[in-house]
This record gives structure tokens, C-alpha cells and sequence, in this order.
DNA sequence: GTCTATATAGTGATAGAC
DNA sequence: GTCTATCACTATATAGAC
């Protein structure tokens, strides 16, 4: 199998893709343990109790998306970035009809414990944030239609992001995704 | 207790509510049988597999919120019919902390059977084409501003409502449900 | 219709050998 | 670090008495 990556690196991916999937109540260590091919108890080595193991996935995950966006040319046109933002859910979603596991924790959220609660917070906030941003410059330019203040119309559209992926694997179509990404876009 | 409704019924309200807040994987028939106050084998009784009561309580759930639709009256403005729409969310949302049953059932689906998948598509088809009348009258009234076709901003819109449940439940506040009704109210 | 009793399998977690 | 073995518990589900 793979040879390069450690086993616990192994068990946080496996981890994090079951959880996109099923959920937190959704997938077991001994799921993984067949996924990684080590056994249960070597799991509870890395990760003494489960809540241990989703808190380091969610903080995994987080760090990849927080990176993705970087990757996002700051000098580019307002609409180009949204338009490469949509295409990050939409590329897991089409893969392996995998959502975003903060949205999917926020399903879960009255299954788990304060800190991963604190986590998935920290998470929605930087992406409402980073999307504020990305509406004060499409408003400026012209390209994107926002109503009211940046702020709050970034909040609205990180939650349309976030049920339109719910809807997309749903109806096994990412048009809800595209619907979102269009109904901010100007029309000209 | 209640003495008039009729275990049936009992059974069915706790699943519903119990799933509004953990979701299909996060409760089970031994949390209904203390709720209601029977042993197992009695739930077992009215509904034989766990996906027969899941899917009974989705008609159930679902026949109550489109009654409640019905409710609101077709003469109203349309601004007034969507405050009224947001309003349907958040009443359970800061009553108890539930969301949608059939947006926890949509981060579910990968665990649910088709014959449930179906129910729940319904369900959102139905919100969706509920919203795009009010969309296509708010657009005429000038009191909703929608983006391109009402049906793919109503797809939008509903997306946006089911994520910001998520959302708010998450940060316990009911703002980001709130931002979601004033991204699409024009501002006079 | 509700119960007791039970079947069968899965859960997170731990002790201790190697 | 990984294993075997096991714990205590929970899960859905069924058989059969009352």
C-alpha cells in the first residue's frame, strides 16, 4: 500500500473522508482499522479516545482548506476568486459525494464536546471572513451583487454554500452548488 | 403522561425531535423507549426496522411543514410570507435546539436507504418551488431582490435557509437565519 | 399491544505481551 | 508501535408468553 505516508497520518485521512461521508456517529475505529489495515487498538495509540482523533481531523482539514484559499491569487478579479472557491466544494462533492466535513460536524455538533464545537466555529468564521472580503471587492467592481453589508451577505452565502452541498449529493447533481455561485454573480 | 395521544404517535414525535437533533446515526430505539416509556420490542411492534420509522417520521414531518405553508396566506406580500418562512425555522431552532429533520437527514443520506433519499428529495422540491413563487412575487412587488431565474435563486435561497440553521445552532444565535431573510429583502 | 428474554453484532476503550 | 485478548456496553432485531 503506501509506503510514504505513517499510519497516523493514514488514520486522520481515513478519519476525515468517513466523517464527509457518514458523519461523526457515522464511522468507527474499527472502520478505519480495516481502511488502514492496522488494528483498533493501535488507533487508540495515536488517539486515545475518538473525540482526540476527530479534534486533530477537523484542525487537519482546516489547515488544508485555510491553505487552498492562499493558493487563491489575491490580484485576481472578485468573481474569478468565488468562482474558484465554488469549484473546492465541488470537486469532493462530484469525487465521492463527500460534503464539507465542518458542515458536516455542524450536523453532528450536539453529539460533540466544546473544543471541536470551538473548532468547527473557528472554521465557518474564517471562511464567512475570507468571503466578506471577496464581496467588498466584487461589490466594487461591479461583478458581484451584494446586498447590505459585506459582513452579513458573506454569512448568508457561506450558509448557501454549505445546504447547496447538502442538496448537490442529495439530488446527486451539483447544480444547487451552481445555482449559489449565480445568484451572486451580476448579470450583464 | 399524555393519555391521549396513542404510542404510535408518541414513537413518532420522539424520533423526529430526537433526529432533529442528533441525526439518523445519533439516536436509537432504547433513547425512544425511555422518551416514550416502553420497552423496544413495542417499537419494534409498530414500525419492524429502524428505516420504516425514519421514513414514517419524514411523511409525518413533512405533511406538518406543508401544512403550515398552506397557513400562510396567499394574498400576503411576499416580503411578509418570506418573514413568516424564516420565522418556521427559527422557532425550533432557539426553542430547542433543532434543525430541519430533512436538512439532518440530507447529511445523512449516505447511511439511508433510497426509498427515504426519495422523501427527502421531495421535501426540499417542494421548499424550493414554495420560495420561487414568492421570489417571482417578490421581484414583481420590488420588495425581493432576485438574481437570474426565481426557480434556480429559490434552489439558492433554500440552500442558504438550510445552512444557516446549521449555522445558528452552532453558534446558538439566530443572526446568520436573519442574514439569510435580509441578503434577499430589498433595502428601501 | 406489551412484555421478558435472547440473539447477534457492533461500539469505544484498556491491559499487557512482544 | 503493533498486536491479542478482552471488557462493559449499546445497537437493531426477533421469538414467544401474557
Amino acid at each position: 500500500m503506501d509506503t510514504t505516508t505513517s499510519v497516523r497520518d493514514q488514520i486522520l485521512d481515513h478519519a476525515i473522508t468517513s466523517m464527509m461521508l457518514r458523519g461523526y456517529n457515522g464511522f468507527s475505529y474499527r472502520d478505519l482499522s480495516t481502511l488502514v489495515g492496522v488494528k483498533t487498538s493501535s488507533i487508540h495509540y495515536y488517539f486515545p479516545s475518538k473525540d482526540d482523533l476527530v479534534l486533530e481531523a477537523v484542525n487537519v482539514y482546516s489547515s488544508g482548506v485555510m491553505d487552498a484559499l492562499r493558493t487563491i491569487d489575491e490580484s485576481l478579479p472578485a468573481d474569478t476568486k468565488l468562482s474558484k472557491y465554488t469549484m473546492m466544494f465541488g470537486k469532493i462533492l462530484s469525487d465521492c459525494s463527500q460534503i464539507c466535513l465542518c458542515g458536516m460536524l455542524a450536523a453532528d455538533i450536539e453529539s460533540l464536546p466544546d473544543n471541536i464545537r470551538h473548532a468547527v466555529q473557528a472554521f465557518f468564521r474564517a471562511n464567512e471572513s475570507w468571503l466578506a472580503k471577496v464581496l467588498a471587492q466584487g461589490a466594487k467592481e461591479g461583478t458581484l451583487a451584494v446586498n447590505g453589508k459585506p459582513e452579513n451577505a458573506a454569512r448568508a452565502l457561506y450558509a448557501a454554500f454549505q445546504g447547496s452541498v447538502l442538496a448537490s449529493r442529495l439530488f446527486s447533481t451539483k447544480a444547487r452548488l451552481e445555482d449559489v455561485e449565480a445568484s451572486v454573480k451580476v448579470t450583464r
